[in-house]
DNA sequence: ATTGCATTTGTTACAGATTAACATTACGAT
DNA sequence: ATCGTAATGTTAATCTGTAACAAATGCAAT
């Protein structure tokens, strides 16, 4: 089920991180490069400074930057509640809304397509005309091994 | 609708705010106090330093320490996508889940109800057997005056 | 190729947010 | 009264994030 340590699908996800980038104009450099595999090799949450410690940064603008705009350009999450990082590895519609579900032992992070039911969380905002910009469901406990 | 400016309901929550106190063991003090009124009377989400400028407070961990316990016991809510704190006036359930429209200009915060939805947040945890500990819904976005 | 412009990086230093640690005090129950 | 726990006071450290500006890179149009 899970891809951890598949190498293919980290392949997959920094050509598609190239496109990404292309699409959006920017280009995809070694310090972005180099955050984005990072995060997806771990396979789970990263804070800002374990990222450094991971690609041995010792200038806090660099990671920060690049995190900046992989969050921008939807190759990375922000996940507020840890305040850590994760990378996107599949593309997202118009509109769409993630569940993510985090272990708050081991940082591992399951995302959940919950657009299909996002009526529910935007029909109480519509009533009271609140404009939606970002919807953010997470949801922290304990995955199945850190039980 | 809104309870804004109402002496009343900031006095109902004191007394609720005691209460939950004793029933916790642990006392209201004058600094849990303090930062409880702040919350409550400010009618939107502070940041821990704008409470300590409310409360005249130089020392950091007196307010931190107050909005760990008011966290803790369910009098106040962390709004962890701008991180910061508003004041919960009203009781929870066992297995409450609130989603906080969150203005981001102006920090006003909606409470609403989501716990009959619940379900949904909850049943691809279940399905993967990740445990949920705390579920925090988290819409940003502009209130009607902001927009 | 060379100029010109926008993007990205390198670097230093600073500012803001949160916590550790430990001594001290206040409270409540026996 | 005293004993144990809860809560505070205080200092200082650590963690997190950003401002500012100079330098370099890549791209496009001439």
């Amino acid at each position: 089920m899970s891809c951890k340590h598949h190498h293919k699908c980290e392949k997959d996800a920094t050509k598609r991180a190239l496109d990404l980038c292309n699409k959006h104009g920017h280009r995809f450099t070694e310090s972005r490069k180099q955050v984005f595999e990072a995060l997806i090799s771990s396979h789970k949450a990263l804070t800002a400074k374990e990222l450094m410690l991971l690609i041995d940064n010792k200038q806090p603008p660099i990671t920060y930057r690049a995190l900046e705009f992989l969050t921008e350009v939807g190759l990375a999450h922000h996940i507020s509640c840890i305040n850590a990082y994760i990378a996107c590895s599949h593309a997202h519609k118009e509109g769409h809304i993630s569940e993510f579900l985090i272990c708050k032992d081991c940082h591992d992070i399951q995302e959940i397509d919950f657009s299909d039911d996002a009526i529910l969380i935007n029909k109480s905002a519509l009533a009271s005309s609140f404009k939606p910009i970002e919807t953010n469901i997470e949801v922290l406990g304990l995955c199945a091994s850190c039980q």
